[in-house]
DNA sequence: CTGAAAGCGCTTACAG
DNA sequence: CTGAAAGCGCTTACAG
């Protein structure tokens, strides 16, 4: 009774904002005639059946006088759970979350869902980080996004996104059909030395990039001479130096397959170093289709991956994980969207 | 006592994950020895002057035995605050953002404040969003980005980024110092045909971007004939749109100074298209120096924000807005970077 | 169909 | 310096 935590009384600066004391069920509860827990029911989705029409009605109506919303950590702690799940990242700059994200937001918002983004900071391991948001109850659940955890065992429900480890469902998008459409429409074009232009990273999404470019050309009965491949950092500079190597083999590559809009755009770069103009004597194609595949000069050609809707599919998959029915969703296609950057190699490639 | 929340024993599945019961504040207490409050002092940083260091170490090692961590919504529901903070913003794609995003985290990071990155639905307005949470006692104070809100009044400590309101407390970027940086170098290349490359967004900050532009050429005594203006939509395809009028002008602007990064990745399209080198007769500005600078081609010239200081200032002085000194900081200033998308105009410009 | 009551795990005056 | 106790606002069997 001496007890007076008046943690909502500093609400008012900032704004000038109204300091309403947030109202509690019970408040609505007396509004309406009912008890408290019967609003409770009307709230969490459970009055089907148990609740009147009529009353619900009431309570509705109370509610909406009063500006009621019930109260989240009061819920999360009687009930368990959070109702947020945490998307863990690598590298919250990344220009394709924002998309993957807001897909994940959306397929949750319809069933009270929240996805909260947690970068670890530089000198912590994605594990730590998990764990601790799960240990403090900040999470229900996860999704891994770019990680391949060394291990079997998260520390709750988990689901990978454009990852692949044993032991935990998947979400991925089709990267094998992407770039076989990538590496088709060069091969339309007429193009025979289609060099790739890859990356290093760990995750098994670029080497099956690697393999399926390899396995394309080998169908076209191109050789491995003919068509070089050059591993780089994940970076622009990197990226730009590989493509510098690509371009002075001779004979020259007359398109490069690249495993990124990034490292597309790398090879934008090292193709204006060395004044080849682009696409009139070489054709170069990204992979990914972000902001920087449209804002490139020439626009690069690109094979589009459905970023919201991988995180719509994480998000339904990994509730689904929770319920434990564990579910791979098949591979998400990816569209091939032909721009600027890829034309008909200059003269029929001497043979 | 029939009472049986068993939520977390729903932690299986996923990874094969330990189902362990989080371990609470009282078993803390128990294995060290001491009463349940005496743990909660320890974790809530209030142990100085009030527990004993011997007993504190008693404290900390017996959690640290059992992997405890605090359960965050007992302590928000008790203690009537979050500790969470929300971060508003229009577009969760904006490539400025995570870099805004995770200075803030990190800067929150040793209070113990989480940053919830919030964006409103398509159909939904911030207002309605940010009442929501804040009613929901989800967060406890907000930062708006690039949002200026119509009312002095938010329903919470709010604090306004890259924005300016009535009766809010702002955290800026120094665009006027930006735009003196960037326009100065282009007068200091010889220019004197600078035009700009604006965007109509109400948002004060692009209008600051026009006026010092007008204000620096004032000063070197260009006319507002020798340096015309055009206004565009905030996306690629307007500015290329835009840039054509510019560059269709005569005599034709010998440089271009866009209000950002984005906008000038649209110009440099035009370039592109009208056969303009860039920047043998034509250089380009850009602003903001996002990942968009870097991977143009050639790299553009701008004037690079400390976003993630912007996020870290913002959050700190949301931090002195809660406990009611509200102060604004002064404006973060920006740093010119030349790069390859502007040198001296081809020929001293006639005059 | 509705209500009374216990209890989730903390924080916080207060008493000692 | 330490502990006992109340209570934050919900959810959930259970009884009626």
């Amino acid at each position: 009774m001496t007890d007076d935590p008046t943690g909502r009384s500093r609400r008012s600066p900032g704004g000038t904002g109204g300091a309403h004391r947030r109202p509690t069920g019970h408040e609505v509860a007396e509004l309406a005639g009912v008890s408290q827990s019967t609003v409770s029911l009307v709230f969490s989705g459970k009055a089907a059946g148990r609740v009147s029409a009529e009353v619900e009605q009431r309570v509705r109506h109370a509610a909406q006088q009063l500006g009621y919303r019930p109260h989240a950590s009061a819920s999360t702690l009687r009930a368990g759970r959070t109702r947020t799940v945490g998307l863990l990242v690598p590298d919250i700059t990344n220009p394709f979350l924002g998309h993957v994200l807001r897909g994940a937001q959306r397929a949750g918002r319809a069933d009270g869902i929240t996805v909260a983004l947690i970068e670890p900071g530089p000198e912590r391991n994605w594990q730590l980080t998990a764990v601790e948001a799960l240990n403090a109850a900040a999470i229900d659940a996860m999704m891994l996004f770019g990680i391949e955890p060394p291990l079997s065992d998260a520390p709750g429900p988990t689901v990978l996104i454009e990852a692949v480890a044993d032991g935990f469902t998947s979400v991925l998008l089709d990267v094998r059909q992407g770039t076989t459409a990538a590496v088709g429409h060069l091969l339309d074009l007429g193009h025979r030395r289609i060099a790739h232009l890859g990356t290093d990273l760990p995750p098994t999404t670029f080497k099956a990039r690697a393999s399926r470019w390899r396995r394309e050309l080998d169908r076209a009965g191109i050789t491995a001479t003919e068509s070089p491949e050059v591993l780089a950092g994940f970076s622009l500079q990197a990226a730009r130096g590989a493509a510098h190597q690509l371009l002075s083999l001779t004979p020259r590559p007359t398109a490069l397959f690249c495993d990124d809009d990034l490292l597309a755009a790398g090879a934008l770069m090292a193709a204006h170093d060395l004044r080849i103009p682009v696409p009139d004597e070489l054709s170069i194609m990204g992979f990914a289709g972000t902001l920087l595949s449209e804002a490139a000069t020439p626009q690069l050609s690109t094979v589009v991956a459905p970023a919201e809707e991988l995180g719509a599919v994480a998000l339904q998959t990994l509730l689904r994980t929770m319920d434990g029915h564990a579910t791979a969703p098949r591979p998400l296609p990816m569209t091939l969207v032909p721009r600027a950057s890829t034309a008909p190699p200059q003269r029929p490639s001497p043979r």
